[in-house]
Order: C-alpha cells, then sequence, then structure tokens
RNA sequence: GCCGACAUAGCGUAAUUGGUAGCGCAACUGACUUGUAAUCAGUAGGUUGGGGGUUCGAUUCCCUCUGUCGGCACCA
C-alpha cells in the first residue's frame, strides 16, 4: 500500500489538497476555525472547527463540489514570509492558528503562508504550483478528534482524504481500498468459521468456533514446541489473581483504570488478571535458584482480561479476554544481551517461517521528563536502552526510537503490523525489566554466595494467539497454509455410484495420516462442490473419478490455482506428509 | 469512554411522502447421476436488535438501552 509521506510529490499534493479542502470549507462555512492539516501515511486531513455544526454525509458531498470547483478555477499557490507580529495579526481571528504561531520561535523559524486566491493558510509548506494539480482526490471519512489529541478539550471535526496526479491512479488506490475489506479478518472470520460474537455473552469477547480453534491448538503447540527446543518450561496459572499481587507488582498503581473491577469473596479481593508477570515472579520465588540455573524460562498460554475501551474493541484483534503467547526469562545482568538477542532470532525465525514480510521493529523508551509512569532509576535505564540498541545493532535489523512509549518497568521492543484496516498494532513484544525482580523480592545466589536480583525479559512473540490469527487471515486472505489450515484435503468422488469405494479409501488412508480430511460424496456436480471447497480457501481438493481409479492415483487442485495435478496415490501422501509434518 | 453513522431471515440486501415486509445465496424436499467456481423445480424461514413514546396505523418519526462500523483517545 501506498505511503503518502514517504513520496514527495504525493506528500506535497495531499498537503496541497487539504488547503484545498480547507478553503473549500471556508466558502461554505465562513466562520470555520482550523486547526492543522497534515500529510498522514494514508493521505492527508484537516481539523476543522465549526461551532456546533457536525459534519454529514450531504457536506462531504458539497465540500467536495466545491473543491472542484476552486481546483478547476486554478489558482496559483504563493508562499510568503511573514514576522510572528504580521502572523498574529493576519490569524487573529483564529485561535487555533494563534495557538501554533504563540509557540513559533523567530529566532529558528521562518513563518510562512501560502495563498490561493481568497483563501490563505499558516504552512511550512512546501507546496504544488496550482490548486489545478489538486483535482483527482476523494474525502474518504470523516469523525470528531480531540484537539490536540486531549480528552478534556474539545472535539474538533476531521475530514480524512486522498489525492493523486491522475484519475487512474486515485482509481486504483479507491480499488485497492475497497479490496481490503474483503480480506478484514472479521468478514474472513465469519466466512470460514473461525469465530462469532454474541450480545448475550458480551462485547470483546469472542468465542472461538471448530475451525477457528483448529488454527488456535496448531499454532499454540507450533510457538509452544520452539520455545521447548530453546529451553522454555511452560506452566498454567490461574486467569486471576489477588489485588495485593497486584499492589505488590505495582500495576494496581499503574494500570488499574484497564482492569476490571476488583471482586470481593469473603473479605478477600481479587482482579481477572491482566497480564501474567506477577503470576511468573510467583513462580521463581517457589523455589531458590543459583546463578547456575539461569536463565529460567518460563512459558505461558495464558488467559488475561482487559477492560478496554469499548470503542478500542475489533474482532479478535483489540479484545477483552485474550490468550497471550507469554514467557518470563529470569537472567542475570550477563545473560541480558544474548538472551535478548535470542528472543529476537525466534521472532525473525517464526515470522520467516510463517512467511510473514510486513512488519517493522520499534524500540520505545521512557520519556525522561515523565517522572510519574517511570520508575525513577537514571542510570538503570540509560543501561537498559543502551543494551537493547547494542543487541539490535549486532544483529542488524532496521528500528524505530519512540520516545514515552516504554513500560513503567523497562524499556521494550515491539514488532509493529499493519491490518488491513485501522491503525497499526503491536503483534510481538520483547520488554527488559529490572524493576519487578525486585519488587517481589526475588534472588538467586551468586558465584560468591551473595543474593542478586535477577533481570526479567518478558516477551510474547504471537502477542496474544488472538490478535496473531486476525493478523495472519488477513495476511493470508484467508488461505491459510495447509498445516493451519482447518480442513487440508477435500475429496470429491465425481460419480459417488463408481468412484466413492475409491473416495472412500483415500479418506481412511489420509485419515489414518492425522490430516484433516473432508469427502464431499454430496448429490451435487463436481463444479458445485468445487466452487464451494474454493470458497473455503480448502488447501488440496481432490478429485476422483474413472481415470484416477483406474490409475490409481489423485488428481488434486491446489487452493488458488486452477491446474490439476495428477499424481500416484503414495506419492500425494508423502508430499502431503511433508508439507504438514514440517511446522509440527 | 468521546464524535458520528448504522442495526431488516444464517449471510448479503430491498421496501415510493408512515399503510403492517420482498429478492439473492445458504437451508430443507424432489428430480437430475454429474470431470474442476453455481442443474432445475418446489418448501420453509421475519415480534424489521430490545424497551418505551407519537399516530387510526411505525421497518419508516422521537426517546432510551444493547450491539456493530468509521475515526478520536487508550493500548503496561
Amino acid at each position: 500500500m501506498i505511503n503518502f509521506k514517504e513520496d514527495e510529490y504525493l506528500n506535497k499534493l495531499n498537503h496541497s489538497c487539504a488547503h484545498m479542502m480547507a478553503q473549500a470549507i471556508k466558502h461554505l462555512w465562513k466562520d470555520a476555525k482550523f486547526w492543522v492539516g497534515p500529510v498522514i501515511e494514508t493521505g492527508f486531513y484537516y481539523d476543522v472547527d465549526l461551532g456546533d455544526k457536525v459534519i454529514t454525509e450531504e457536506d462531504i458531498e458539497a465540500i467536495s463540489k466545491e473543491m472542484k470547483k476552486i481546483s478547476k478555477d486554478g489558482k496559483r499557490i504563493v508562499r510568503n514570509e511573514i514576522s510572528k507580529n504580521e502572523a498574529i495579526d493576519k490569524f487573529c481571528d483564529d485561535p487555533y492558528k494563534l495557538d501554533l504561531i504563540e509557540r513559533m520561535n523567530e529566532e529558528d523559524t521562518i513563518i510562512s503562508t501560502y495563498t490561493q486566491g481568497d483563501f490563505t493558510d499558516l504552512c511550512r509548506g512546501p507546496h504544488v504550483d496550482t490548486v489545478k494539480e489538486c483535482k483527482n482526490f476523494k474525502l474518504i471519512k470523516f469523525s470528531g478528534a480531540y484537539w490536540k489529541g486531549d480528552v478534556n478539550n474539545k472535539v474538533l471535526q476531521r475530514i480524512y482524504g486522498v489525492c493523486f496526479p491522475t484519475e487512474e491512479e486515485l482509481n486504483i488506490y479507491l480499488k485497492e481500498l475497497e479490496e481490503a475489506k474483503n480480506r478484514d479478518h472479521r468478514k474472513l472470520g465469519r466466512e470460514l468459521g473461525i469465530f462469532t460474537t454474541n450480545d448475550l455473552v458480551g462485547k470483546g469477547l469472542p468465542m472461538y468456533l471448530p475451525n477457528g480453534y483448529i488454527v488456535w491448538e496448531t499454532l499454540e503447540n507450533y510457538i509452544k514446541g520452539k520455545e521447548r527446543k530453546l529451553g522454555y518450561k511452560h506452566v498454567l496459572t490461574p486467569p486471576l489473581g489477588n489485588v495485593e499481587l497486584y499492589k505488590t507488582s505495582g500495576h494496581w498503581d499503574h494500570y488499574q483504570e484497564s482492569m476490571f473491577p476488583k471482586m470481593e469473596v469473603e473479605g478477600e479481593e481479587f482482579v481477572l488478571r491482566p497480564m501474567n508477570c506477577p503470576h511468573h515472579m510467583m513462580i521463581y520465588a517457589d523455589s531458590i535458584h543459583s546463578y547456575r540455573d539461569l536463565p529460567i524460562r518460563i512459558g505461558e498460554i495464558a488467559r488475561d482480561c482487559r477492560y478496554e475501551a469499548s470503542g478500542a474493541l475489533k474482532g479478535i484483534e483489540r479484545v477483552r479476554s485474550f490468550c497471550q503467547n507469554d514467557a518470563h526469562l529470569f537472567v542475570t545482568p550477563e545473560q541480558i544481551e544474548s538472551e535478548f538477542a535470542s528472543v529476537v532470532h525466534l521472532i525473525l525465525d517464526v515470522y520467516k517461517e510463517l512467511n510473514i514480510t510486513n512488519y517493522h521493529f520499534e524500540l520505545s523508551l521512557r520519556d525522561k521528563k515523565d517522572k510519574v509512569k517511570y520508575y525513577p532509576d537514571d542510570e538503570m535505564w540509560d543501561n537498559a536502552e543502551n543494551k537493547l540498541r547494542e543487541v539490535l545493532k549486532t544483529i542488524g535489523i532496521p528500528y524505530m526510537e519512540k520516545i514515552g512509549e516504554a513500560a513503567f518497568y523497562g524499556p521494550k521492543l515491539d514488532v509493529q503490523v499493519r491490518p488491513a484496516v485501522g491503525n497499526e498494532y503491536t503483534l510481538s513484544t520483547c520488554q527488559l525489566d529490572f524493576c519487578l525482580p525486585m519488587k517481589f523480592n526475588l534472588t538467586y545466589v551468586d558465584k560468591d554466595g551473595s543474593k542478586k536480583s535477577p533481570v526479567v525479559l518478558h516477551r510474547a512473540v504471537f502477542g496474544s494467539i488472538d490478535r496473531f490469527i486476525a493478523y495472519y487471515l488477513e495476511e493470508t486472505k484467508g488461505a491459510l497454509p495447509t498445516w493451519l489450515a482447518p480442513i487440508q484435503v477435500n475429496i470429491l468422488p465425481v460419480n459417488n455410484e463408481y468412484h466413492l469405494a475409491y473416495a472412500q479409501e483415500i479418506f481412511d488412508l489420509l485419515e489414518s495420516e492425522s490430516i484433516r480430511v473432508e469427502l464431499d460424496a454430496r448429490e451435487e456436480k463436481v463444479g458445485y462442490r468445487m466452487r464451494e471447497s474454493v470458497i473455503r480457501k480448502i488447501p488440496f481438493t481432490l478429485v476422483l473419478g474413472q481415470k484416477e481409479v483406474d490409475e490409481k492415483t489423485i488428481s488434486y487442485r491446489l487452493q488458488g490455482s486452477d491446474v490439476t495435478t495428477t499424481v500416484p496415490m503414495s506419492k500425494f501422501v508423502d508430499f502431503l506428509k511433508d508439507t504438514i509434518v514440517d511446522k509440527n
């Protein structure tokens, strides 16, 4: 998908189009006040204050029409550099622009305006030469948005749009947007029988259907197998805990608003757990550890409940009850780099095996100024952050640094992905933590016999299995690889009278090899059953008729292909087993 | 949570200014006995998301609750 920010001309064009939209809005509502209209990865937007007026579908039509008119008129876009005082004077009736100007420092900022016909906007630029260039645009969506992103501020009207050099490019883009909706995991999830929700059960609480549970279970086994090979030990802990546990960990202070409210039973207070770290700390505390035992790697496919804002819920991507593919690695300070590297390699390995290429790394660091959120120990933070940087440098993966996005207990490395529809989110994560072990007084006995505090790495490769399934469904457009597919092989006998016995023989053979196979012996034409098999995205569809019976062969068609291949029966089974066994 | 939109059969949708619900797919029944994306015919399926109001009459208008969608905010 196109990134409007990265392409120089598209960036300029979309920014100019944002201005043109503002101009159109000003024509239609002369009291409109404007905040900012930046270019973003998916196009442009402008935040507007229209008083009590709320934008409607009809307004968008009207704005588009006015924009067409402005574009056709073809005014030049002219840059002017002005002083701060001139700027204040010029934008005196727009408090939002004044807010921007107030924060500008004349010494290091040149204040500039761009004018097209009767409209002038405060802007750094650059812009295209005339509004004529902005004619191939489309206003995509609109909504409310808090001024400066602060919940306590006024809600402004935000309108999103895109602009292209040519009509063809615009149409191609709009078609792509439309097609993206078809691979939305919520649509695929229903069509393929992966999950469902029910109002009576509650929002954000998805239920996995038989097909979905096969995918789930297969992924769980896959990742646990990988972890076992790396020395992880898996445990099982309860999905709730005493409030004191979270008071000790610090989550009660830092995270309470995202937890379901506490419940009281016989004078004791409990909460549904939002994460598993405290439980795993207690597993570590269960016995005395020598430096020789470290690293200790405790893994769990663990159910958590978070009280996510209702507006944030989305399919199985963002839910209130989910399962993390979680693990906590208890290490000595000397082992941080090697264990962190090992986690990064595991992530890279899994992504490679699952053919995931569309992701990027983010290193989330603390905001030094935020003394409330972050554990106050400068040396610890600097040390931790530098260690992570070094490892990433050694491995040689590119990453972006994000200030102020670290967990309260330490810096972290996140793998970010973008879904078919919506904002990007975190899939895998690996977090460094010096705090929790101290809070729980965890120790190991070092070489010299003294007790030391271990360092903890929190990590999740799939993030949550729920979210991973959402992402992977969208990546594969629902055509899951054979080893993950709920049904791997579908057998269609051409004629039940003559070919069913052979089809049944193949069915039994595949089933005995633990292949998930179906036999579709309905009295329907082959074409009809083939169509259904394709729609269900079954990897292999076998058509067995007289030819196959006579030659002891099978003919198969692969999902996504319209070519039929005929092979001897035994060869097919071996081939299939190779494909599937590989991952498990 | 905030701003806005939406909710019609399992799924996708239709219903002219308010006159009490149609269609396609799926399902079921029957015929067809089938060679790679839809054989034909018939049958059944709806308290139009729940509750309340306006009205002689509400899928349609109003209120409210629930849920969904698009953003915003949030995301240890």
